[in-house]
RNA sequence: GUCCAUGUAGCUCAGUUGGAUAGAGCGUUACCCUCCGAAGGUAAAGGCCGCAAGUUCGACUCUUGUCAUGGACACCA
């Protein structure tokens, strides 16, 4: 409809003689402004040297379209559409044959997008600021997928280095705990309760007889347990990622000493101090940092450059990092790497969210897996369910500091928007295991009031919706979307019976709720929401 | 100190190419189930959109300054 109405308007233009406008159709947020409106008369202002409301009228003289019934000119120079509703009646049809396709597009045009996210490190398991990644991350994926684009749901594990050594060194210290030696922890060492649990797994199974093992055991032990831990808890949460990529195969399978020898060879490498540096500062960073140490070891950016390096070769169009705030610094680095071995840095596109404060008993609790204080995923799932916590996370933009507050998720979980959108949908399950059809008619012909039309409007503005989530990459949109559908029917609800003594009325409006039905169920599993048919 | 975000109703947040009277939920107050699910609906109260300039027909939205909050500024990851 919307192009409908911005074709007639640049066939008004072009009768005009008017060019090189963009047309902009809005909805209006009061019903007395029309379906739709234009603000072309002031944007013209400037180019044609005339008062807005003489150039909105000379527009509206040259428009003839018989989908338009109304149109009005309001101060100071929107054009007004009013329009044939049939439009909204004929796309029950469409959600009920599309279905679970309804929404879908194909504006991505198959192009290959890759998005990492969580990645957490293997070092415990994961926790609330995850739940947040998670939950954005897996959204956007299906968002885009369900609008055309290849999608690739990646996740790096972290599964050498520095911070694995520290997690088989706190293991071990653990286990020797438990046998009643003493190992120290190191300084580094992480404090989480699920690496006690390991070393008292360990011992039942083993009683004291890998005392004398070397450190390499418990690290590979601790980081594949930890790794199942976490693709367990994300697969509860309904995250399946279609790549996990290892640092430690990353390390294997390109020689990392050629990366350095590469960005060396291209100019920004030098010698200060005994270490190497990046001059990093040339290109994207304001300063320089570290590549090879003073001891010769490497810093953890040299993989992570090799792992960008790695995703390139895979040929992605698009590749969309999610890190927490905490890594704000790190972008421009990498972003450096990327342009200093010769990529297109513009392809990488990294997003920052805002961590998750936690809040219990009214104070701020610092979260940190080293001294093992969080609450973790899998509490978080056990405590208020999948379907709460996905759509909490996704509800606001990436930018915006969130506070959770625990003791509130627990005990007044219903002020989650989430079952009321649910409850939408159980609803109208109800109703339809009353009552069902499953033809779908030619014609219409009960449903051509104002109430009907408040709900339909909104079925009708999913594809838009997704699109533009799939575009700006915002899932929010669809929690603010489904919401709003959400609310349309039960205005609808209590204001028309659906059950009714006439079978027409009652088929026809049968089939209206299905029509909303179906959408809320596509526009929940873009964001992982399961709506249950009883509450 | 520098850089990046954020300041919208008592609280949590929408408001994303600058549009008409700034919106929800929770909380407060008052109504609505003889009838498909009241986890619902209706109504009221609640706002200098942090503050100050600027840009323009028009600013919550853009620019600059300023204050406040969070985060980042390692030869840790």
């Amino acid at each position: 409809m919307k192009e409908i109405l911005i074709n007639t308007i640049n066939e008004a233009l072009k009768k005009l003689e008017i060019y090189d406008v963009s047309v902009e159709i809005d909805v209006p947020k009061q019903k007395d402004f029309g379906d739709y409106s234009t603000n072309i008369a002031m944007k013209l202002t400037k180019v044609l040297g005339k008062n807005p409301m003489d150039i909105a009228s000379l527009i509206v003289k040259n428009i003839n379209n018989e989908n338009i019934t109304k149109m009005e000119i309001k101060a100071p120079g929107f054009i007004n559409f009013f329009v044939k509703k049939d439009y909204l009646v004929e796309n029950i049809k469409t959600v009920l044959t599309e279905k679970d396709r309804y929404g879908s597009s194909n504006i991505g045009n198959g192009k290959k997008v890759n998005i990492e996210f969580v990645s957490a490190n293997p070092t415990g398991i994961l926790h609330l600021g995850n739940a947040r990644g998670g939950a954005y991350g897996d959204s956007l994926a299906r968002i885009m997928r369900f609008s055309g684009f290849d999608v690739t749901e990646e996740y790096y594990i972290n599964d050498a280095g520095n911070q694995i050594n520290n997690l088989g060194e706190s293991l071990k210290s653990r286990y020797y705990e438990i046998c009643g030696k003493n190992y120290p922890i190191p300084d580094e060492g992480y404090h989480g309760k699920e690496i006690i649990e390991m070393a008292k797994n360990l011992y039942e199974e083993n009683k004291d007889s890998l005392l004398d093992k070397d450190i390499e055991f418990y690290k590979n032990y601790a980081t594949e347990k930890l790794i199942g831990k976490i693709i367990a808890d994300l697969k509860e949460y309904r995250i399946n990622y279609d790549v996990y990529t290892s640092e430690k195969e990353i390390r294997n399978k390109y020689n990392l000493q050629n990366i350095i020898d590469i960005l060396t060879k291209n100019g920004y490498t030098y010698e200060r101090d005994g270490a190497l540096w990046f001059k990093c500062s040339s290109i994207f960073d304001e300063v320089d940092h570290v590549l090879v140490k003073e001891d010769k070891t490497l810093t953890y950016l040299v993989p992570d450059i090799a792992y960008h390096l790695d995703k390139y070769k895979r040929g992605y169009d698009k590749m969309i990092d999610i890190f927490g705030t905490d890594h704000h610094g790190y972008v421009a680095r990498l972003k450096s790497s990327v342009k200093a071995l010769g990529n297109d840095p513009e392809k990488l596109e990294v997003k920052l969210l805002q961590l998750v404060r936690l809040i219990q008993d009214g104070e701020v609790v610092k979260m940190s897996k080293r001294t093992g204080k969080s609450v973790t995923l899998k509490e978080l799932i056990d405590e208020v369910g999948v379907n709460a916590a996905r759509y909490y996370f996704v509800k606001s933009s990436l930018d915006t500091q969130m506070d959770f507050d625990l003791n509130l998720a627990k005990s007044k979980s219903n002020e989650n928007p989430v079952y009321y959108v649910c409850y939408a949908y159980a609803r109208i399950s109800s109703i339809l295991k009353e009552k069902d059809f499953n033809e779908i008619p030619q014609e219409f012909d009960a449903l051509n009031d104002e109430d009907s039309y408040n709900v339909l409007e909104k079925v009708y503005a999913f594809k838009e919706v997704v699109k533009n989530a799939a575009l700006k990459e915002l899932p929010h949109l669809i929690t603010n979307y489904v919401y709003d559908l959400a609310n349309a029917f039960h205005n609808y609800y209590s204001r028309i019976r659906i059950i009714t003594d006439d079978e027409l009325v009652t088929r026809e409006r049968i089939l209206l709720i299905k029509s909303v039905h179906q959408t809320i169920k596509n526009a929940l599993d873009l964001i992982g929401v399961i709506p249950p048919e009883k509450m």
